[in-house]
DNA sequence: GATGAATGAGATTTCATTCAT
DNA sequence: GATGAATGAAATCTCATTCAT
């Protein structure tokens, strides 16, 4: 299982008051200051953790990403059927996102290009990998349609995606879980042959 | 027509300098020096055209929404079946997006509830009004499946701003233009029923 | 004639007041607040002049040099004689350092190595050099000694930049032009055959 | 003999670092985070020893005068004659600077009026005052001139610090115990009638 | 004795904006 | 209309020092 905190407690208040205000205000409009404010501690103490700003974003991503993946490994890679993969990969983003909207919109939205020198989001690189991979799996098995695997892959990360966007945006007001179903069954029959 | 650029010629070289900017490396990111150095104009240029920063965000914003609305007009609602308003949806965006990818990224990625006073992107509000009237025509018509309209609505907004994304990212290379029909198709068979 | 003094008088007025404190408390000493102060301009002006503080302390270092070469060609490298030669060198330093203590101690003291990327001391490299020429043609006339060059040299520059030190120290509180002459006949007894 | 070093393995190690760090980098550009990295010790191992970084400049300081004034005496004072003497203090000056050019710089350099409350360097008051001595000497001696008594020091400090200088910049390179005796006689030939 | 987490004042620098020319 | 010098609030980060363990 993912390591997904820092160690002391301070560090801890730190690491959760930067990823809640990175992802309310973004990245740039949160200032050391008000992360002083709203984790109630010192400057020093920011800088005594974390050797930057920028350092503490990309911890904050690394772990989201290193969540991401191992979830992807246990709910969608161990499923045996392109179907149940795609139901396994909605199921595991929208149960994420219900029980930790933050960590799963600073996964979506940290634009790491600009920020980051890594270069993962779910959006981009490894993140699409993921999903090509189902894509893949699911052409190969015969279930799915023969068009381009981008193509294919945009149709399970883009309803996704935008879902959990709506549910931030206080648009859907349900809890994601309960669309799981009818979302993966509307995908499958995006893909399917 | 929707009137999209400013009167003089300085006044239209801030705009596009600034909209570029602002896409290419965010609001917060495009200093007013930065826009000074690219447009090629001076400070006090950008300040009797446009009344802040802020303002000029808000008029390439509007002029973003406007152009939208009115290519909706034309290209969906003039259509007369649901089929054909994806089919008309789509194709308005990637050929838009293929000949004003700047404009289009403005519009899909603008977070305006943090950077500007109104409140409007298609990822929002209005913006996902348009794609939900044409999730209601279809349920209307009977084509469409009978779940949620805001859950369908995902599903012709979000691949389709995974796709121009994609291609942002240097994903697809391809002209979107050529990924038209197989993506209404896509989207018409998660909807139909 | 070496242009000594920037342009606008507000650029004036901080390249004064920076001289001053950088000589008097030392570079890294002195703040962007204390150069504010002292020349009563805001921090603003500093940057829009000088795009940092180490560019500030280069211009004024680099002007120091211009000066202290147009100097030395016309008051040492125009004399005739070794002794002259001599003669001229501590007239010139004495005379600019009643005139511009300031100056002639930035010269002195400021250590390019650590804040500057340049080079030039009269303590080093090109500034030795000067000092060098003299002891050069002071051997070819036959009128110095044959020992090594740089033992020469030092026995130029050694006491009279202890003299100008003991004068910014206030030991010396005679006028360093009421002994030019005692100065340049002793530093020729040590140098004469 | 002056006691040079402090008591325990550790305090060395932090005194021996600072000394060399101050040289090197400069009192006010080393910090005490520098010194802990270079010494290998924590942070409350410096405040532990050392009430404070200027403490610790200011022992380091006595520690330097201390033990010039104690060479002084013996290599110095002892000898008989003004000829002697200015010998005796440029082969004490240099045979140190050759075994330990971090000790003498820090004398030479540290500028005491700005560092620490003390008020002492070969350059000023005490230390001018050793100088001094030897000149008072001469003249009663008969040996040299007649000018002022500050200027005759400076024609004995200046070329020896200068000379000191020019071995740290690396511009001379051999052993400046190799120069003692030319160095020595040019002083004379300076001072004597 | 020794450690290093925590503090917060203060450093340099950026930047939206104003206004006299 | 157009310019750019000037402003100063606010940003990120450093560092001497304290103190609980």
């Amino acid at each position: 299982m993912a390591k997904k905190t820092p160690e002391t407690e301070i560090k801890q208040k730190i690491y959760l008051s930067a990823r809640k205000l990175f992802v309310e205000k973004g990245y740039h409009q949160t200032s050391i200051p008000d992360i002083v404010k709203d984790a109630g501690v010192s400057i020093g103490a920011i800088y005594h953790h974390f050797s930057s700003k920028e350092e503490l974003a990309r911890v904050i991503h690394e772990d989201a990403v290193e969540s991401f993946l191992s979830r992807y490994q246990l709910q969608v890679e161990a499923k045996a059927t392109a179907k149940e993969k795609i139901r396994g990969f909605v199921e595991m983003m929208f149960n994420w996102a219900d029980e930790d909207l933050i960590t799963v919109n600073y996964l979506l939205h940290a634009r790491p290009k600009e920020i980051l020198d890594c270069n993962f989001t779910i959006c981009t690189a490894e993140g699409l990998e993921a999903v090509k991979k189902i894509v893949e799996f699911g052409q190969k098995e015969g279930t799915f349609k023969d068009a381009d695997q981008i193509l294919l892959a945009a149709f399970i990360s883009g309803p996704v995606m935008r879902l959990i966007e709506l549910k931030t945006d206080g648009i859907i007001t349900q809890p994601l879980s309960s669309i799981i179903d009818t979302t993966a069954q509307l995908i499958f029959d995006a893909l399917k042959k």
